[in-house]
DNA sequence: CCAAAAATATACCGATTGGTATATTCTAAA
DNA sequence: TTTAGAATATACCAATCGGTATATTTTTGG
């Protein structure tokens, strides 16, 4: 059974989430966080050493929500085109997440915290990496599965996907327009019919 | 013959350009900026009316610098196949450029002041529009030519371009790695001629 | 139910924020 | 060279910043 701080610890967490991905981890002040939770700074100071503990924790936690629900709707499938299509399916509804969220985590706080080598920054690139790498594992299985070109260049395709959603999460966030980032997805979706499968 | 005041205001934002693009629109305080040109308060009010005001000055600078390079280098070429690849090309050197303003502009504005309803951010989605319909002329430019495909979408593929190279630039700019813009060009220039030309 | 301890609220700190009023310096025309 | 006006510097403002010491309340084990 949790202690009561643990509770407080983790209700924190989800009220300052989404303030600090929508004013941005430095913009974002103690007020803005004692508001948002109805708490005051002694009990925001009791749980956590200090306001970047706070918003690491917070990015943590943004960051958790959307791996894992992607992650979870992967898992469910057995192929690695099944598992792409499961990811580009996800994104396709990633725009009403990033509107009631305030924008994408990893692109808020990677351009939030660029040039300030910050531990939030290192998270930022080693989530990056992280989705670089598993979208790379992917498409290996797939080639080892021989469904997929052998001749596929893995880690240039990994990253290159990841600009591809990022990019596409960034137009469709600053005209608040789902389609850019829809219209990315089938994009996607062509290139591995025509490109990866063989 | 200008004035040694309309020097000032230019010499201010040449300074304050890049600082602003480095730490923010918000983020960026009046002591970084008296810091970075080397005059007090009292001439920094002198010259702009307020904060906003020096910071949309320096957006526009900024953007000017971008656009014009990229505008320039485009005009050159006559055909639209020279024009995109001029395109193309001159992203390939945009990693260097960014490294120096601290990130691409256009990025770290439209995520810094997203959701903020500020003028800036109306600034952004205003130049975001316009690359977009760039784009989409001088496709529409290559169909009337007739070497591209007259079934091409000139506004999606606009938007789908500009989502491409934003995209490359993020990933870029946070792994402080040149190869996925490269990459990503690359990936551009044989969309043109394996998806666009006849 | 009580007391020890944990958790939260209150009141405060020095530093910094954007901005302004005024004093000073510099520029340019006569 | 003088002087009016423009441009810059200085000194200050209230408000807010992140953070802390302490007082108060709440929880929890006996």
């Amino acid at each position: 059974m949790p202690t009561k701080a643990q509770l407080t610890t983790q209700y924190i967490i989800e009220k300052v989430a989404p303030v600090f991905n929508r004013l941005g981890y430095e913009a974002t002040s103690m007020a803005d966080i004692t508001n948002a939770t109805g708490l005051t700074k002694g009990a925001i100071y009791g749980n956590f050493e200090n306001k970047e503990a706070l918003a690491i924790a917070a990015f943590n936690h943004n960051i958790r929500r959307v791996i894992g629900l992607i992650g979870d709707k992967m898992n469910e499938k057995e192929s690695a085109i099944d598992k792409l299509f499961a990811m580009t399916a996800f994104y396709k509804t990633y725009h009403a997440f990033t509107m009631e969220l305030g924008g994408c985590p990893l692109l808020n706080v990677g351009v939030d915290t660029n040039n300030l080598n910050s531990p939030l920054h290192a998270r930022v690139i080693l989530v990056l990496k992280k989705l670089q790498g598993n979208i790379a594992v992917i498409i290996q299985q797939g080639i080892d599965d021989g469904i997929f070109k052998p001749e596929l260049n893995t880690q240039v395709l990994g990253s290159r996907m990841v600009s591809l959603i990022e990019g596409a999460i960034f137009t469709a966030t600053m005209l608040k327009d789902q389609q850019p980032l829809t219209d990315m997805m089938d994009f996607i979706e062509q290139m591995i019919i025509n490109d990866f499968k063989k």
